[in-house]
DNA sequence: ACGGATGCAGGCATA
DNA sequence: CTGCATCCGT
């Protein structure tokens, strides 16, 4: 197919600055595709000087994959397509040095972030979640704000903020012992370092010739920073965005951003991609009309030459048991009546909490499905213990790693013992790997707790060693996996057996990931175990592997998991107040990015789409009755047909064909 | 002092 | 329903 006059000005703007405007389905994918093989091929861009940044791993890899086939893999050698994260960490990694950082530092979760301010908060918040959660993204709120303990302590108004810029100090520095950074320092670092050192600048803008940015309405203070410190003066750059599709302002993302764009670079061109070739007209209108609610910086309009499509359609379950069968009959009824196969259908909701009863349903009808996100392969505990005996072989500073794993599997190292290590790594101002191997230890522990630590120190020393030495780091992982007889503690420590073998098999689908990424292959280099477990913690794996076998499978997802990606059939269940527009949303006057939610569920539908809502729901320990979403009532209720109207439509016409009144059915029909 | 078991509390944003 | 705390047995 070929480009539309839009599309093609957007692919040969290639001097200078260049915004799209890219609405929901208007091929922009394809543009920015087509663009790279552009710049190559007709521009004679080098691929190694281009760089093209998404959000998502799976964005990134489609992307890759895409320009791939588009100019042939010999051409894309060298080529950039990463996300934001993994090029932060490339960066920092060439500059380590600079960064006055040790190599093998650690990657830090959220979950590893989180449990080290528990810890060292614990004389005031004593645990408490709530309080550490919000600590927790406050700190990264400064962070992704450019703003440095001190300035957050400077700018502090009360008590409360003060407290917390402390704790962000000591954070900090914390992080600085165990050589760890977080996934925020991974933009916020390089772009500090592009800022104050010339030479890392002009080295960076030197090796990037031209920059495209996808989903750019997502981007934070830092990352928008960090752009502006790698297209320098040449500004040679594509961004492209949808302003009605920023749905992440809640982890630091400023729409302002493309607004911000026009003011820096007044040169900037600006392209808008109005045409859809994704919905049927009733589904485009029903998403426009609903999103004319909002303000909007940049004026849009999508159109779409397709059919205009059944109607849309509101069903309603008693409780949210019954939602689900009725989804899931309506399901059924449609792949024996039309014949559609299941992937086509996908169920999108506003939390993970919802997709539980969507589950049990799907399962006790015997209905493949696949569900996105969610507990991801890389939270469950098994893994997470395999990665921080990782994380403390790359780097023996990790105390987070080692608190997880000095007593798992049990090896008799209690919390007692573990408070000794730690006083004694205090005194000696160091980390509690490098303690628990200090002489000091053994006049300070019973004999037997001091064996317990001196054998696992022992064999990470070896494993270490052979990891760093061998060529054979594969086998060195393996044997250290025997030794500490992980296996076993699986069988002993689930509740189940047939649990301990989905363990034992995500452990071993983990080590595979690692041997293939240590040994490499066609368009893969090999990594040392550093670089390995660095790409791990970021779930960035090179090939295929972690996509999941797809059949014939309905798909679960949140709504925020489903942007960028379209079905032909799709039900948004829960449209209730409350749950869309979320409860927390309405009480802070944020309802415009629920609706942007709303929108961007409405526009992942093809054909058809559903809305569903419960006429009870069970909260907490309660029952309550909720009222129907907002944005059902925004909708061209025309184009809407809600069940209860439908119904009485229904009777109303038997009626009249009943009482033989010919034209008032008639009138009923149109 | 460690580790397993049992009981109770609070819990749902969204990657 | 899950995760943590506490208690008790070894």
């Amino acid at each position: 197919m070929l480009l539309n006059p839009r599309q093609q000005e957007a692919v040969k703007a290639i001097e200078g600055p260049v915004l799209v405007l890219a609405g929901a389905g208007s091929g922009k994918t394809r543009v920015i595709t087509e663009k790279i093989a552009h710049l190559i091929q007709r521009c004679g861009y080098p691929a190694r000087h281009i760089a093209a940044v998404t959000f998502t791993n799976k964005a990134a890899r489609e992307m890759k994959e895409r320009v791939g086939q588009t100019l042939g893999r010999q051409y894309t050698r060298g080529l950039t397509v990463s996300t934001f994260h993994t090029l932060g960490l490339t960066i920092i990694r060439k500059e380590v040095t600079k960064l006055n950082m040790k190599p093998g530092f650690s990657l830090f979760d959220d979950q590893d972030s989180f449990a080290l301010l528990k810890a060292l908060t614990e004389p005031e918040l004593d645990g408490d979640k709530t309080l550490l959660k919000l600590l927790q993204s406050q700190i990264s709120n400064w962070k992704n704000a450019m703003l440095s303990p001190e300035q957050a302590l400077a700018q502090a108004q009360q008590p409360d903020d003060q407290m917390f810029a402390e704790f962000y100090r000591r954070y900090q520095q914390n992080m600085k012992a165990c050589n760890a950074i977080d996934f925020d320092d991974l933009i916020l670092l390089p772009t500090l370092l592009l800022k104050t050192d010339e030479q890392s600048r002009t080295r960076w803008q030197n090796k990037f010739h031209y920059l495209l940015v996808d989903e750019y309405q997502d981007t934070n203070t830092s990352q928008y920073e960090l752009v502006r410190l790698l297209v320098g003066e040449r500004a040679n750059f594509t961004v492209v965005g949808d302003d009605d599709q920023s749905i992440y302002s809640w982890r630091g993302a400023q729409p302002q951003n493309l607004a911000l764009l026009q003011k820096d670079f007044p040169k900037l061109k600006v392209i808008k991609l109005e045409q859809n070739y994704r919905s049927h007209g009733r589904i485009l209108k029903a998403a426009n009309i609903l999103i004319e609610n909002n303000p909007h910086v940049f004026d849009k309009k999508l159109f779409s030459e397709m059919e205009y499509g059944v109607p849309l359609r509101v069903i309603y379950g008693r409780n949210e048991e019954h939602e689900a069968e009725r989804v899931i009959a309506e399901i059924v009824r449609r792949r024996f009546l039309e014949r559609t196969p299941y992937h086509q259908f996908a169920l999108l909701y506003r939390g993970n909490h919802q997709a539980r009863v969507f589950e049990k349903a799907l399962i006790s009808n015997r209905i493949p499905y696949r569900m996105t996100g969610g507990q991801s392969f890389f939270a469950r505990a098994e893994i997470k213990d395999i990665m921080a005996y990782l994380r403390l072989l790359v780097n023996p500073s990790d105390d987070t790693a080692f608190i997880r794993i000095i007593n798992t599997p049990k090896r008799g190292i209690g919390p007692h013992t573990v408070e000794r290590i730690g006083d004694l790594a205090h005194e000696l101002h160091v980390g509690l790997y490098e303690a628990a191997d200090h002489q000091a230890l053994k006049t300070r522990l019973g004999a037997r707790e001091y064996q317990s630590v001196q054998y696992f120190v022992d064999f990470m020393k070896r494993a270490a060693r052979r990891c760093d030495h061998g060529a054979d780091a594969a086998s060195a992982l393996f044997d250290l996996l025997k030794l500490i007889g992980y296996e076993e503690w699986l069988y002993e420590s689930s509740p189940s057996v047939s649990a301990a073998e989905m363990r034992w098999k995500n452990v071993n689908e983990l080590m595979r990931w690692i041997t293939e990424m240590l040994k490499g292959d066609d368009d893969a280099e090999p990594l040392t175990l550093e670089q390995a477990v660095a790409k791990l913690c970021l779930r960035d794996m090179l090939s295929r592997n972690e996509e999941e076998e797809q059949g014939d499978q309905v798909q679960l997802m949140t709504l925020h998991a489903s942007k960028g990606l379209e079905f032909p059939h799709v039900f948004m269940v829960g449209m209730e107040e409350g749950l869309l527009p979320h409860q927390s949303s309405i009480d802070e006057g944020m309802v415009e990015e629920e609706r942007r939610l709303a929108y961007v569920g409405i526009t992942r539908a093809q054909q058809s789409l559903i809305f569903t809502m419960a006429r009870e729901r069970r909260q907490y320990g309660d029952v309550i009755r909720p009222e129907p979403s907002r944005f059902l009532y925004e909708l061209p209720q025309d184009d809407l047909e809600w069940e209860e109207q439908a119904k009485a439509n229904e009777a109303a016409r038997e009626n009249a064909r009943a009482s033989g009144l010919e034209l008032l059915r008639k009138a009923m029909e149109d």
